[in-house]
Parts: structure tokens; C-alpha cells; sequence
DNA sequence: ATAGTAAATACATTATGCATAATAATAGTC
DNA sequence: GACTATTATTATGCATAATGTATTTACTAT
């Protein structure tokens, strides 16, 4: 075998579970391990994903690890083609760019419902959670900045939030600390979200998170360009289906 | 198998009847089966699934119908809950008119990426489907309406698009012919957005599509209402999670 | 009689075995 | 020597068996 792109050398299922005992589902556990390794880059796109050595990684059969792959196949990032398994979808940078125009328009719509619904206190907790916004610590920051958007999507109705969830979990980066600078204008954003929010301007909020969610996809195509995720490390072009 | 030592010549053993049965992918013909008696309002909010029971139904065994659930409950129609199984989601009005509302500005995006890149074959081809969407055929009906909207996501990229059809698929409703006198309007609508698209105005398609949807949402709410999707044979009331 | 607990049962979840499609390897032919 | 056909191997997908957990029921003690 040692298909281009197969495991053997270079395997990049290595990571052993925490721990033997505790076992919750394992279904999510595998999607999320794999989910990872896509978006962190470790499996490239065209790769197929050997079910056998994800079992051997994480000591699970194969039962919990076609679920995962089922869902994973359902969230975009697996192709799944019948008798032929699972192999990394391609994500061109086109992709991320279109991801969270999407994620605009529908965190948008949510902005908007804030703007209209969100009583004194959620507002208070969102300049609250703003005026925490410095130092550098990105872990900090990354967990602000998500607590920051999930008080707006609270204004969302479920279906719409639900939604909302989904896209977060289907693209790559903001698992990575962003460019340098980003901070401070993603800071910027977020003042005039909030300044439209209170103003209760639902417009105006909307076209503001759809403006945040638009530079955010730039800043993440970025990131992950000059990180190489776009391009196939063997040819040095852009990543293309293996075989 | 049959690894060494193997009878070469003389080989008694004759072909297996080819007949057998020859099946597609289970679990999509299980998923399909669900979430027809899902969509159809057999199987009311809040029911346990029972996967024997759908084994029998269908003859296959647990494998492709866990399978099935899980995507099921990926696409909002199920809650799986880990060690208690899956059980028919809540649907209530709410959660049409916001469904629609979401397929509205990702529908509405669509639209105004046609207004700007479709090219004048692709305008011609919404004429000629606009021009024919006359008579009461339902079936027909139903078909070129598809394809209207089928020919404007095509300017839309892979990513929209991806999420265009799960928002299809994941919404009850247009397995129905809708109600009377709502074919009349959609025509309407239709003539607004190609009136918008022909001019190129891509914020004019826009808002022209999310109308649409908007009230199209409205459309499929009140048919499911009168259909007593939402409410519960028993009680009378609006339907509950089973005990 | 009721509440609490423990056994029993039902069922979801995971593991394993097996048949078959897909792919790689090999042999045979032009 | 290259190309095609045939065989062998690998891995996927489905079925069945085993395991563990949640829930119900029965029983005992207060």
C-alpha cells in the first residue's frame, strides 16, 4: 500500500486517548480528534482516512469511528464516497472566504434580533465582557471573544443558533491564535457592534457583524495561507485530491 | 482468503447465484425512510425511535441505521441523546418561520452573487422556466421551481451551496404542493427576482429572494398548521416531548 | 402504605466476524 | 517492452454478538 497520502511513516494518528477509563460517547470523540487533525492541517485534503489505524489510535473499533466519519462527511470536511471510505474534502481558500460570508449573514440576522431583544442586563454583560478585551494572553482572548458573540446569539432564535453552532465547528482557524494586529481591530468590531446593539439599531448591527465576520474570513484565509494549509507540501502548488 | 494450497484446477465450486440482492448504501435508504415519517408528520415530536423496529421495517440491521440516526440528528431532525437513543426533535412554528428566515439571507446572497456573475444563457434559461410556470400540475409545478432556484445558486460558491442543500433537505414542507393561491404569488416573487437579476442589481435580488423565502416560510407554517403538524393528536394542544 | 433500595429487564452502544467491492500485483500476450 | 487480463490482497460495509447503562419493577423496612 503506502498510498500517497496513507499513513505508514509520517503517521499522523498518534495521539493516544487521556485516559483508559471515563469513556463517554465515542463517536464524538473520534469526530472530534479527527476534526481536529483536519483543521489543524495534519491531514491534508485527498488523504483517505484508514479506519483501521484510527481505531488502533484511539483503541476503538470500527462501529464508533464510521459514525464519526458519517458526521464528519455531514459537516463538509470528509468526502464519502460508497464502497471507497472517507477522504479529506478539499478546502480551498475560496471556501474559508465563503464560509464566513456565510457566517455573516446568518451571525448578521442574529445581530439584528439582538439589537431588538436583548434586555439592559445582556447589554451590560456584553460592555462587560468588551472592556475585558486586552493583554495578549490569546486564550483569554479567544474565549472573551466567544462568549462576546454567544450573549448576541442568545437573542437568536433556536433554529438559528443552531445553525450557528455548526458553521463555528466546520472551519478551520480561530483554533489558532490570529495574525498580529488582529486583535485590536477585531476590538474595533466589536465596539461598533456593541455601539449599534445599544444604539438598538438592528441594521446597523447587522451590517457591522457582517462586516466583522467578513474580515474575520480574510484574517483567517491569511493565517492559514501563511501557514501552508492551502498548499500541497510535495509539489509546493495548491493541495489537489490525492490520486 | 484462501491463502495457500488452494484446489487450482478442478474447481467445483461453482458461481453463487448472482441474484441475491443487490442494495445501495443502507443507511441513506434508512435516513430517507426516517425522515420521510418525520417530515410527513407520521412520527410526532418528542417519539422514541426504535431502531429494531425500523430494522424490521426495513430489513437491514443496526449498523446502517445508527448510522442514519446520527445524520438525523446532525440535520436537527432527531435528538440523540447518548445513552437513551434518538427521539424526534420539536418543531415547532417557531422554528419554520426561522428556518426559512436562515434560508432567506443565504438564498438572498445566492441571488445577488447572480445578479452579478450569471451570464445571459443563464438569464435566458430563468426566462424560459419563469415563462413556463403555469397550470396546476403540482408535480410540475414543483419541479420547475427547483430548477429556478437550482440555476441561480449555481453563481453562488461550492460552500453556499453546500449549505443550500442541507437547508433544503432539513425542512418540512415542499413535499407538499402548497396552499392554493400560493402558486400565484410565487410566480410573482420569481418575476421580481429575475427582474432584479436582468437589471443587475444585486441588493435589488437580494431582498427580493429573502421576501420570497420570508413568505414562503409563512406559507409552509400555515399549510403544516392546517395539516395539525404542530399540534398534538391527543391533547389537542401543541405537541410535547413524549413523556 | 410509602419510600428507599436492589434486582431484573430493556435497550443503546461497542466489538467482532464475514462477505464483497475496489485496488494492487502478477502473469500473459501482442 | 508496453499493455491487457487475471489473480491476490486490502479494506469497506453490513450483520451479529457482547457489553454496559438506564429504567422499571419488586421487595423490604420504616
Amino acid at each position: 500500500m503506502n498510498v500517497e497520502g496513507t499513513l505508514d511513516q509520517d503517521d499522523p494518528y498518534v495521539a493516544a486517548p487521556p485516559s483508559s477509563r471515563r469513556r463517554g460517547v465515542l463517536a464524538d470523540e473520534v469526530a472530534g480528534y479527527v476534526r481536529q487533525l483536519i483543521l489543524t492541517g495534519s491531514l491534508r485534503p485527498g488523504t483517505k482516512i484508514d479506519q483501521d489505524a484510527v481505531g488502533r489510535a484511539l483503541d476503538v473499533s470500527r462501529s464508533p469511528i464510521r459514525e464519526a466519519l458519517v458526521v464528519l462527511g455531514h459537516e463538509g470536511l470528509l468526502d464519502l464516497t460508497p464502497r471507497r471510505g472517507a477522504s479529506v474534502a478539499q478546502l480551498r481558500r475560496e471556501d474559508i472566504i465563503d464560509h464566513y460570508e456565510l457566517f455573516g449573514v446568518v451571525s448578521g440576522r442574529a445581530a439584528a434580533m439582538a439589537a431588538e431583544l436583548l434586555d439592559e442586563d445582556q447589554i451590560r454583560e456584553l460592555n462587560e465582557l468588551h472592556s475585558r478585551f486586552t493583554g495578549d494572553d490569546q486564550e483569554v482572548l479567544q474565549q472573551l471573544n466567544h462568549d462576546f458573540h454567544r450573549v448576541i446569539n442568545l437573542a437568536a432564535p433556536r433554529r438559528t443558533r443552531w445553525l450557528l453552532r455548526h458553521l463555528e465547528r466546520t472551519v478551520p482557524a480561530n483554533y489558532y491564535e490570529f495574525a498580529d494586529g488582529w486583535n485590536h481591530r477585531a476590538v474595533e468590531h466589536h465596539a461598533s457592534i456593541l455601539e449599534a446593539i445599544t444604539r438598538r439599531d438592528p441594521e446597523g448591527a447587522r451590517s457591522a457583524m457582517e462586516g466583522h465576520l467578513h474580515e474575520s474570513g480574510v484574517a483567517a484565509a491569511d493565517q492559514l495561507e501563511e501557514r501552508g494549509f492551502f498548499t500541497d507540501p510535495d509539489t509546493g502548488g495548491p493541495a489537489e485530491a490525492g490520486q
